[in-house]
DNA sequence: TCACGTCCTTAAGATGCCGTAAAGATGCAG
DNA sequence: CTGCATCTTTACGGCATCTTAAGGACGTGA
C-alpha cells in the first residue's frame, strides 16, 4: 500500500516504558509510529491504516496476541514481529504457526529490533514488488528457477532429492522468516507428527551439506533453538 | 483481443465481501472489471467480451472451477489466475495443469494481487507480440526442424515414431525445464492414468536409445527421481 | 559438577522408483 | 490373411531416497 517515503509502523505494547523505547528508536530511524495499547485498538488501526509492519507484544490486556495475529493474517499479509516477555517456546511457536514472521524476547537490545524490522520490511517490499515474476530466486551463490524446478549453487546445477527440493523453495520463499518445526512438516508431509522432526533434522543435514560453504557452520539456514529454522539473506 | 487503453478483466467469485474488495482495488488501478458470481456466466462473458485476464474463484456453486478452466483453454489463451481457499499441492497442480497461468491462496494481499495481474498481462502481451516461433532446435548433435516434421543428430535423419517425435518435439520445446510425468502424458495422450508411466519410461529409453551418445548414461535427457524429465542445453 | 534437553551426525535397513528387456496387443499395408 | 511397425503391458534387478535408530556435542539450570 503506502511503501512510499517513510514506513509506517504500528507498535502493539501495554508497557508504556517499553512502548516508549522503543517507539523512540523507530522514530530516530526514519519510521512513521502508531503506538497503542490493547488488541482491539491494534485491529483497528491495522484496517485503517494499512502499516507497513506490526509490531505486537502477546501480553495484551484484552485479547490474546495470538488472536490479533490470526484476525490481521485473515485479510493482510503484513509483517508482524511479535514481542514476549515469556521465555516459554510454546508462546512463539504459537504465534509464528498462526502466522506471525518473526519473534523478539524481552529483554532485546534496540539494534536487534532494527534489525528485524529492516528484514521484514526488505521481505515484504520483495514479495510485492518481484510477486510472481520472481519464477527464479537468489541469494549469495545460491539460485532457484522455480519454473525449470532445479537450483545451482555457484552456477553448478545441484542434484536434490525431491524433498530436499521442497525443504529448500519452502524455506526460500520465506526468507527472514522463522518456520517452525511443525509448519515445515506439515507443508512438506503434509499431516507431520513427532518422529517426522528426526527426519526433518536429517534432510537439514543433507541440505545444508548441499548449499552451505561450510556444512559444519551454516550461514544461509540458520538454527532456532526449540523452534524452527530460518534461511538468512546473505 | 483488446490491449488498447484499458485492460479488460474478468472477475469470477461468488463471496460478495472478496468480490467487491478485488474489485474496488483493480478499478482504481485502471482496469475494467466484470463481475460474475458462477461458472456458466464466467464462461459466458469470456466469450461475449474477450477479456485481457480472469481471475477465478475455485469453489463457484455452480460448476467445478477446473471446468471452466478446461473450457476456456480449449478456445482462448487468455491468462487465467485461480484464487483458492484450499492449500492443498493437489488442486493447484490440478488448476495449473488445466491450464491455469497462476495461482493465489486465501487470504492474500492485495499488492501480491495487483502484481500478479500485472506479471499475466505482460507475459501475454509478450506472447502474442512474439508470436513467430523458432521453426527449428538446435541442442549439440541434435537438430529438429518443426515445420518439416523430422530431426536430426550429426546431420543423419532419426527414424523416430510419432509418439517418440511428439516426446522429444515437447521436451525441446521446454528447454531446461523439469517436465512432470502427469504434464508429459497428458500432453502427449490427453487423458492420462497410471500405467501411461509405465509407457512412458519404455519410450524414454527408446528415444534416449537414439538421440543419446551414451544411452546409458543420457545427457541430453535427465531424469528427476520422483518428479519427471528435463532436456539440458549442451 | 551432573542431569537434562535439543540438536547434529552417521549409518543401516526399508521402501519405492527407474531402467530394461521381452512378450503380448493393436493397427495398417499389401 | 499375413507380416511389419508401433504401442502397451508385465516383470524384475538395481539404485536413489526416505525413515529410523543410536551416539555425541553443546548449552542450561539445578
Amino acid at each position: 500500500m503506502n511503501n512510499a517515503a517513510k514506513p509506517r509502523i504500528l507498535l502493539v505494547e501495554d508497557d508504556l516504558t517499553v512502548q516508549n523505547l522503543v517507539s523512540t528508536a523507530l522514530d530516530l530511524h526514519g519510521y512513521v509510529v502508531s503506538k497503542v495499547c490493547n488488541g482491539q485498538a491494534a485491529i483497528m488501526d491495522a484496517v485503517s491504516h494499512g502499516p507497513s509492519l506490526i509490531m505486537l507484544d502477546l501480553g495484551l490486556p484484552d485479547i490474546d496476541g495470538i488472536e490479533v495475529i490470526t484476525k490481521i493474517r485473515s485479510w493482510s499479509a503484513v509483517p508482524i514481529i511479535v514481542i514476549s516477555a515469556r521465555t516459554e517456546d510454546s508462546d512463539k511457536i504459537a504465534a509464528l504457526d498462526a502466522g506471525a514472521d518473526d519473534y523478539l524476547t524481552k529483554p532485546f537490545s534496540v539494534d536487534e529490533l532494527l534489525a528485524r524490522v529492516r528484514a521484514n520490511l526488505r521481505r515484504s517490499s520483495m514479495a510485492s514488488s518481484e510477486s510472481t515474476e520472481a519464477s527464479t530466486f537468489d541469494n549469495g551463490p545460491l539460485h532457484i528457477d522455480y519454473a525449470a524446478g532445479y537450483a545451482t549453487k555457484d552456477g553448478r546445477e545441484l542434484s536434490l532429492t525431491p524433498t530436499e527440493y521442497k525443504l529448500l523453495v519452502l524455506l526460500a520463499k520465506n526468507v527472514d522468516k522463522v518456520l517452525t518445526h511443525t509448519f515445515i512438516t506439515h507443508e512438506i508431509w503434509g499431516t507431520s507428527w513427532d518422529s517426522d522432526l528426526a527426519s526433518l533434522r536429517v534432510f537439514m543435514r543433507t541440505l545444508r551439506k548441499k548449499i552451505e560453504a561450510d556444512p559444519s557452520h551454516p550461514k544461509m539456514i540458520q538454527t532456532h533453538m526449540g523452534v524452527g529454522y530460518r534461511m538468512q539473506r546473505l
